[in-house]
DNA sequence: CGGGACATTGAAACGTCTCAAACGATGTGG
DNA sequence: CCACATCGTTTGAGACGTTTCAATGTCCCG
């Protein structure tokens, strides 16, 4: 991974075989030229990044910290429908108005990139275009995965499925996840009540197959019965 | 829209303001590029495109009719993630391997570009790279139109969001809908059972919010009810 | 015209949602 | 330093809606 003081790194993801998929790294020279159109920005804690409906003026990419992207419905519920880790893009636009509000969970470093002089670069350099292209295939396979979630009718197992996401998407050198996020944003996210994650979670940890240290830090203890849980549909 | 016999045009999407949404025609020059490197292929009703896990080694354009992508899942259970239409774009993957089958639901004909070719050709030009990423943003807020039709937990709010989306992606001079899919590959793409989709159906129908014209063609009757159990949730 | 897949309808069981209350952690003011 | 208010979380009991299982009905293609 690059360091964050080398400027953005993608992730990349694929839309057909000719772009690979696993971490792919940007070049030096294409490292330094997002560099050179970004700005960097610092958030605290639950501060509103931009919101639904308002003017997309940027573009930007996670360097460091937990976010989330949500939208608000008429009922006056809320639907999370991403959370964003490092090295992710955000700024998904319709008819030049954000499409989400952004709101940062953790203490959050962004790199923002101002849409136009984006829109100019990718035009001059089709190389910088393709990470970028790879960058959605990488979004959109998130929301497919998203997708298969809800698609579950069982509490435990869209809880199991989020841990594994959770786990892949933020590493740590020890064996324990991180949970950033309130279980409200949890259950905004699943699509299930807060009393209902919290009742899936109780399970898992009664059942021996996790064990919380903390509310927002947990451990997998039965590897395998956790997998097939996650396998159950 | 541009015919059919002019060669593949895109939907566009956006990814900040820099790139528009509303459709946005290729240059003629990217048109003639596009039909240099794609060949046509045709299908009957019913056809595998593509398996899921297969090498992934072209990217398709749909010119005309109706596509599925699903996933089988351990379970022996069947998820459809998406349907495709005239001008939608498919054939995402990951580690070189298509991350769904894809398979015909009407007669189509499809745009085929090899990844290689495709890859090439977007390195070059980043004009033409810019138009796949508004592609790839289109496909990712379709992703997550479903991600807000699964959030519901009443069948008749995901049946009425469903109908919708298929009025907005194949619009017809009539003000019919066209439902070319089975009730069971609806089910699988609203995470409900078959059983739960028919129910919904004619619920809607005996309420007189729509009007069926056969199994496969209906008409939207009570147009302020329905948006009203649209913006239910 | 028949066979088989697709579609509709009915009755019982399960699981989540809702409503409600108790619990815990956190931060502020007395 | 403690009392208190507040927010987030956990836990409990009943209602609702979908799933499941089963049977009947309908359409389409050979």
């Amino acid at each position: 991974m690059i360091t964050s003081d080398a400027g953005p790194s993608l992730r990349a993801a694929s839309f057909g075989p000719g772009l690979p998929d696993v971490v792919r790294l940007l070049s030096s020279d294409q490292r330094t030229q997002i560099a050179s159109i970004a700005t960097v920005a610092e958030f605290p804690p639950g501060r509103i990044v931009y919101r639904e409906g308002a003017n997309a003026q940027s573009v930007f990419i996670v360097a460091e910290g937990a976010i989330k992207a949500f939208r608000d419905l008429p009922s006056g519920r809320r639907r999370v429908m991403a959370f964003l880790f490092a090295d992710d893009a955000f700024g998904l636009a319709h008819t030049g108005h954000y499409v989400h509000s952004v709101q940062t969970i953790t203490r959050v470093r962004l790199y923002r990139i101002r849409a136009t002089t984006l829109a100019a670069a990718l035009r001059d350099n089709g190389e910088l275009a393709s990470q970028f292209l790879c960058k959605a295939a990488h979004e959109l396979r998130g929301a497919m995965r998203h997708n298969l979630i809800l698609a579950r009718r069982d509490a435990v197992g869209r809880l199991a499925m989020f841990l594994l996401m959770l786990e892949h998407n933020a590493p740590r050198h020890d064996a324990r996840i991180d949970l950033p996020m309130s279980r409200s944003d949890i259950a905004n996210y699943l699509g299930l009540s807060q009393e209902s994650v919290s009742r899936a979670l109780s399970r898992l940890e009664r059942t021996s197959v996790i064990a919380f240290h903390g509310r927002h830090e947990l451990r997998i203890l039965d590897r395998p019965k956790f997998e097939k849980i996650v396998n159950a549909l």
